[in-house]
DNA sequence: CGCTTACTTGAGAGACTTCAAGAGTTGTGG
DNA sequence: CCACAACTCTTGAAGTCTCTCAAGTAAGCG
């Protein structure tokens, strides 16, 4: 099985290069998406460092203030917020290429904490010197636009789900959401690891680590998936579209759920 | 009682200047924010124009292309998503001084519709001659990547209300921050009318309308608020405030959840 | 090997929904 | 201005989904 650093590297060359927008395997799905070389050699010039960050470790608190976003490299993360009950809703699962931190913007403080799953790096982008680059890279801008404006889809197909969708639909539209996402990196889309134990999956889907679990149970019974632990395999991708788009029946001819995979990252 | 004409011109004075940003009472509030008078002129040559939107009007519909964003000069306006087995989530209710149709802006097409739930009224922000002007006004852009910012944190306080929260604690909160939201624009956080429909509550809360009518029922025999129609009064902020924090009494000494309010928008 | 953690499974309870009926309000046309 | 229709809201009773509580299994780690 490859590593995840391999994975960091897919499509590139191992070394100092390595760290550079312009090798990462990620750039077309993260911020240098659309860049030329030499924009992308400028927000290269601002990215602060590469960040390890281990498994169970906070890459950054809620309250704490906030100085850069942060791009995976490689690993997984979640973002959670606790209210004041001290329950905990997790917001969110990143992956390669995509950016943490954008809630922070607005207050100045993050308002969700990040924690990696597994063993992962990010780069740090410090704000200030992004916002200098915006000036000179309109390109860089408007991209940045879009990315803000599909987090805040990403969090609208999540009301969607959490406000109107029964168990089942909700955690058949998490799992072709991972999918979807595995698939844009060039994994397997049928076949990939749950980097998150069944009580995260349960705080992002408003559901218990008993419905996760028995949820798990009823789709491997029902033969559209497979489970080993956290190794999952999809073996009905129709059927758990019908599913997640609340069609009755796994009938051939269910237009499948596309878009709102595609943003709820 | 006064109109919403009346008070769209609260703070300034009527006729032509009126539509100007710098005499609108909301600046503060709205996009102009923190602008200086010749950055504020600016900002005005660009806004399109005033466009009215009747009660239940569709300011703009699911899935057309986006072109502007829109500033609600007056009035009140629902945004809801429809899934593909017609369940209508709404997404926020947005009243003088928010903006619209940020979600768009990563697709080039409205993830929501957006309805008027009043006679309206709202300034037509032009996205591109906007862009535009970030690269000439550095003020505008960073207030810009605030509200974007601040939009995500909306989204994920409702991820959390949605996720986590009881019937009651959700309809506190939902009361809590409407009252909150009111008093920032120079109205009674005490007293105020509902806007929307008991049906919008419930898809915005992810109840049914049944639940928000017995909810409204139970809150009133507890003595926590008054209801006439559409007419409410909140007499027991403290309580209310106990039950969105998820505290068991409504004891002195509440945290007052003031973040989650101030943010959810 | 024993401890801890992660997960599974069952049974009962509770919260909210669904279904149903009725009351109140608003709007419209004669 | 009234009568009727349409719509919104309220309330009750039954049903269902998910949670809570509880026990047990499996895996990981010292």
């Amino acid at each position: 099985m490859m590593t995840n650093i391999q994975l960091a590297a897919s499509g590139g060359t191992v070394g100092a290069a390595q760290s550079k927008c312009g090798m990462c395997g990620f750039k077309n799905l993260c911020l240098p998406q659309g860049l030329n070389e030499s924009e992308m050699g400028r927000l290269d010039k601002i990215i602060g460092r590469r960040r390890r960050v281990e498994r169970d470790e906070n890459l950054c608190r809620m309250e704490q203030p906030f100085h850069s976003l942060y791009a995976v490299r490689f690993g997984h993360f979640k973002t959670s917020r606790v209210n004041h009950s001290g329950q905990q809703q997790i917001t969110g699962f990143q992956m390669a290429g995509e950016l943490l931190g954008m809630d922070a913007i607005g207050s100045g403080q993050h308002a969700c904490g990040v924690v990696a799953l597994e063993d992962s790096e990010v780069c740090e982008i410090p704000f200030s010197r992004l916002q200098e680059l915006f000036a000179e890279v309109p390109t860089l801008l408007r991209h940045f636009h879009r990315i803000m404006s599909q987090e805040i889809m990403r969090e609208q197909n999540a009301m969607l789900f959490l406000g109107n969708m029964r168990a089942e639909q909700r955690f058949a539209t998490f799992l072709l959401n991972l999918s979807t996402r595995y698939a844009a990196r060039g994994y397997s889309p049928h076949s990939f690891q749950l980097r998150m134990s069944r009580e995260d999956i349960g705080d992002y889907l408003g559901l218990t680590i008993e419905s996760i679990s028995r949820l798990l149970s009823r789709f491997r019974a029902s033969g559209w998936i497979a489970v080993d632990k956290r190794e999952l395999t999809l073996l009905d991708h129709p059927s758990l579209e019908a599913l997640a788009t609340g069609m009755p029946a796994p009938a051939a001819g269910a237009r499948p759920a596309i878009m709102m995979q595609a943003a709820m990252a």
